[in-house]
DNA sequence: CGATTTAGGAGACGTTCCGTCTCTTACTTC
DNA sequence: GAAGTAAGAGACGGAACGTCTCCTAAATCG
């Protein structure tokens, strides 16, 4: 019996181990994710994983990371309404969910700690850009919006992802938008 | 060497259990409080621990439970003024976050499930307590407000504490009761 | 008040997974 | 073609899981 004696390295192994971490996750979720499942499923020895990455957490992330491509900040939408800028953000957040699912969300926020404040970073700069064009377009007063307000839909959009079941409805997201969101940019002195 | 013949039992013991395992939690955090360790500090066996509750999240849940008392229900508080009945629901929770601290909550929320949905319930229950109240008063024009919108203040808080490891600060709090919540529940047609 | 039942205290057990380590060998590099 | 690197495979000690069994203190009941 001559087994497959290709080995495989570098850049094509990791996207091999990477592939095989999201279909496990996939498969058994979060919580029953193990170091050995993910190497067995790729044909491999743990080592090899630790080589890369130091731990679960990291795998995860970096799986997740593989899977999904870019950041939003990559294409931030540019529709020509703000409202429809704003809803395909949210659009794309729901996206992610229905794609990763619940215990993985709550597993990556359980350990990737200090990680997480950059979201909001991030989420407030895409925002900003959207206001700054809807200003300019002159759909609302100003873009000097208070932070707070500026992630106003992304952090509903999230406390809903963290803490419901079900995937978000487009009912919910033109919820936030329609009643919350837009009054409160639109009318400001 | 006599030892302690007394053997606790019933409430006795189980009120002594949490205790330990609250300590525990204080002591080592959310991710290695183990069963092993909360027996221990008991000055008991895992048996006992398994007799009362089937896992850690269950354990660590009865802990928390026992621990903080009552609900938020039990005392809604009825200060007179909208405004500063709002903030004394986010100052309790901001307490609980304190108390409680950032690996607990995020350990918790992966592991008890749709426990999380009753969340939402309880405050939007407090919520509108409040804004009945208010529009009793003649504070804000009608207690008719969208249920989004109710529990804004919490979801913002509750997404705060998930998301921030820094605990929450009254600026922040005033912030979503004053240039958020208010302006949406006063001008309303 | 003695017999019976219940449940606490203690720890052994098999299992799973962790993260480290060692060893051989295929592939890369020079 | 020789030397170096890293893949593949698995052994290893350790931690914690959840189950189980044993002994006995305390509660219950006749």
């Amino acid at each position: 019996m001559p087994a497959e004696t290709t080995r495989r390295r570098g850049a094509a192994l990791e996207a091999d181990l990477l592939d095989a971490a999201w279909a496990e996750l996939k498969a058994v979720g979060y919580t029953r994710l193990t170091m050995e499942g993910v190497a067995a499923r790729a044909r491999t020895g743990k080592q090899v994983l630790y080589r890369r990455w130091p731990n679960r957490a990291e795998l995860v992330v970096a799986a997740l990371r593989h899977r999904q491509g870019g950041s939003i900040t990559d294409q931030v939408p540019d529709t020509g309404s703000l409202r429809e800028d704003v809803l395909a953000v949210l659009r794309l957040m729901a996206e992610r969910q229905r794609d990763i699912g619940q215990d993985v969300v709550h597993g990556v926020l359980a350990e990737i700690g200090p990680m997480r404040a950059q979201v909001f970073e991030i989420m407030r700069d895409v925002m900003a850009t959207l206001l700054e064009r809807a200003a300019a377009r002159g759909e609302i007063p100003t873009a000097d919006v208070p932070p707070r307000i500026m992630t106003l839909p992304t952090d509903l959009v999230r406390n809903e992802i963290v803490m419901r079941s079900e995937p978000l409805t487009e009912q919910t997201m033109s919820e936030i938008v329609d009643d919350i969101f837009l009054p409160l940019v639109t009318r400001r002195a």
